[in-house]
DNA sequence: CACAAAGTACGAAGATTTTCGTTGACAATT
DNA sequence: AATTGTCAACGAAAATCTTCGTACTTTGTG
């Protein structure tokens, strides 16, 4: 096969809308994405598999060719590309502070209390334990910069 | 006269590049622009002032042309474009909640204390007045990952 | 005035993204 | 076996993005 990048690239707008819908259904075929598509918006069916096959080139979905009608799956979690995504709009954007892009976020719309209350535990634990991110799977550490 | 779309479109990765040069040096020229883009990379000037001009047509920039050396500045200030991208991302990846996007993005680098501050703040005003932001749509499921 | 310097406008080539038509393989049904 | 329907593969057109060369214009200097 080709060679492996361990750095997926960035999906597209299209590609990222396909694993949207994949990471609410997946394990998927075609028909099945290509399906709950067109219930967003109109698109051919060839469309949505010829995206499929260039992101599996990509390497963003993996498929099962096993029987006739191949099955998608993301080859990243939804929660890894949530990091990834963010952590690339906080440099283009944020000057690299994620932390003032949260700041961001949420003077933006109103949170449920249950989301308040999980960002406010978050907060705990941080004060106990600064300077600790999540990043447990690929995802290398910043060096904090000079506060 | 053109006419006019009141929803400004989303800069390219490229045209993003310049908006930031813009909002830390603006009223800028083109020649202002492109050195301070070749301080971060290589480019060429008239590669800048296209872009700057194609930016102008789309309304993403504004500029004076009442010089020899046109001026620009950006058409939305960064904090507007910040909530605009952030409210777009929220919504590709986040089912539309800016509050998971900023727990995620908290989990992920370490926030000065300054800014956790703010947050505390943010999140102080938010309890005695639930419901400021724009949206009262609820759409979410909570998930905390297996710490 | 002639020349050089600095600027904008224009066009176009290359790369990437988005979309879909067509073809051929396979499968189920008659 | 012939027909009909589903599917993956392929190629290619259209749109967008990125980059820069070339040409023309304006300003300042001798």
């Amino acid at each position: 096969m080709t060679t492996f990048s361990n750095t997926l690239p960035r999906p597209t707008e299209s590609e990222l809308e396909l694993l949207r819908i994949l990471w609410e259904k997946e394990p998927a075929t075609v028909r099945e994405i290509f399906d709950a598509l067109n219930r967003e918006r109109p698109s051919g069916y060839t469309t949505v598999l010829k995206l499929l096959q260039i992101m599996t080139t990509k390497g963003l979905v993996v498929r099962d060719e096993a029987n006739r009608a191949h099955v998608y799956r993301a080859a990243m979690s939804q929660d890894a590309m949530q990091s990834k995504l963010l952590k690339d709009l906080s440099v283009r954007l944020f000057a690299g502070s994620a932390a003032q892009l949260a700041l961001h976020a949420l003077a933006m719309e109103p949170a449920s209390e249950s989301e308040l209350d999980e960002i406010r535990a978050l907060l705990h634990k941080r004060k106990a334990n600064p300077g600790l991110g999540k990043a447990e799977s690929e995802s290398h550490r910043l060096r904090s910069r000079p506060a």
